[in-house]
DNA sequence: TAGGATTGTTCCAGATAATAGAATAAGATC
DNA sequence: GATCTTATTCTATTATCTGGAACAATCCTA
């Protein structure tokens, strides 16, 4: 709430329409920001003549289609990307699950890119997503990897679902094993009924990027994690390569 | 160059950004945009808080993932995108040849969705560019037949290849040859060896987006056009019927 | 390695440009 | 058709942005 200056006050409009995921008024806008109504409407009108904003039939305001132009070519140019897709490829193939890369990037962890399993029921997460720091099997490796890059939320942190393991000795303890043991797990942790296994992908000692393997919990039971956890290890170790050039 | 307010300053270096294909420096952008370095770097960093713009490890800024964030989820949220996608996967698998799908969003004419041929060559559009609005059939469509909603650009007016048809005399009985006939054509006047050819999708009478099949002009000669413009109009057609909700 | 040039970052007084309240217009609701 | 809500415009005030200049870091060249 307490924002920065007029460019941050507009930016902050364009996360409030796209968490709303449809359009919205002035005065809801404003309200949800805490701004005045012709500040609002101002900082819309500067948005949508760049096309960063549209309007709906009724007058409303939703994300525009210039994000769409700004963010094309945006992944492809990003080396971890590259270098990660074809092992994801071959991983959702031979695994059947679906297998997913995500990184660190402007201080959240998003999703960069994802390759479908071939279940019926899978996991289907949005590039652009942006992965809870707790409650995750990436967040958790970053935040016993590479501490000091990520933070957690400002707001006060809430359980996702009754198995979400909020901060704390318990929290500790989790991160404690991940270091030693590599990798990170989430069981329904996040999203019920979601199981997700990640390894580290690194550069130099450095955390760089995480994948990890997504599916039903049903799909994925502890019994079989091992293999899992073998196969999503090496497609770490796999991408780390081909981002040092040692593949082409 | 003559920008508006402090928010439209930002957004412009965010298109400077996008239109490298480069990470730039400071002093770059504020050469490109007229801006005093002070005044660039403040507002790159204010980008920046927001993951709108992120820095290479030179230091240099890009476009920022928050910007894939951002877009993810319009197209599908688009009725027209919705409604073209299955047309445009049947037609291109049917002709072969690239299709793809466009409409005019906050005054710029965009390509909302592809759906690539299957020859070695064939046209690739990016999802989100955006189509100069003369030397383009769709553009051409737009000017014959929503002459109000489009503009010509601000600054002089090029010649992208020799073939251009420049706004003029010329450029106008084309036009009216477009108004007569219902579509439009585009023989190598953007991309030398690129042809297009364009149809509308009308809804009540006007126009809301426009299909185009696109490819190399020596796979789409002008006598078999006559065939492939009978296919495009009859996939504008499908498109709008289907966004009148007439078809499941 | 040192010198010179370019680039990135910080600072601050001054002025522009953003602010927020209130008034008006448009539209929805009953 | 009256009353509510919402969108848009207006204006005085002042907070915030500006941009020149100084400083620091970096790169290039000799």
């Amino acid at each position: 709430m307490p924002s920065g200056g007029t460019v941050e006050k507009a930016l902050d409009i364009l996360y409030c329409l796209h968490e709303s995921q449809a359009p919205l008024g002035v005065t809801q806008i404003g309200r949800s920001l805490s701004l005045p109504k012709s500040t609002t409407y101002r900082l819309l009108a500067a948005l949508g003549r760049r096309g960063l904003v549209d309007r709906d039939p009724r007058g409303r305001y939703q994300p525009g289609m210039a994000l769409v132009t700004l963010a094309s070519g945006l992944l492809e140019r990003d080396p971890v990307v590259v270098a990660a897709r074809p092992v994801l490829e071959e991983q959702a193939r031979a695994r059947g699950e679906t297998i997913f890369l995500a990184a660190l990037r402007s201080g959240r962890i998003l999703v960069l890119d994802k390759e479908e399993g071939s279940g019926f029921l899978r996991a289907a997460p949005r590039v652009g997503t942006e992965l809870p720091v707790y409650a995750t099997a990436i967040g958790k490796l970053y935040l016993a990897l590479a501490p000091d890059a990520v933070s957690l939320p400002e707001g006060p942190i809430h359980a996702f679902t009754p198995l979400t393991c909020l901060p704390g000795p318990a929290l500790d303890r989790e991160l404690a094993r991940v270091r030693s043991q590599g990798w990170a797990s989430n069981l329904d942790e996040w999203i019920l009924g979601l199981t997700g296994l990640a390894a580290p992908v690194l550069q130099a000692g450095r955390l760089v990027a995480a994948v990890a393997v997504a599916g039903a919990s049903s799909r994925l039971p502890p019994r079989e994690h091992g293999r899992f956890v073998q196969e999503i290890l090496a497609a770490g170790r796999a991408i780390a390569e081909r981002l040092e050039g040692r593949v082409a």
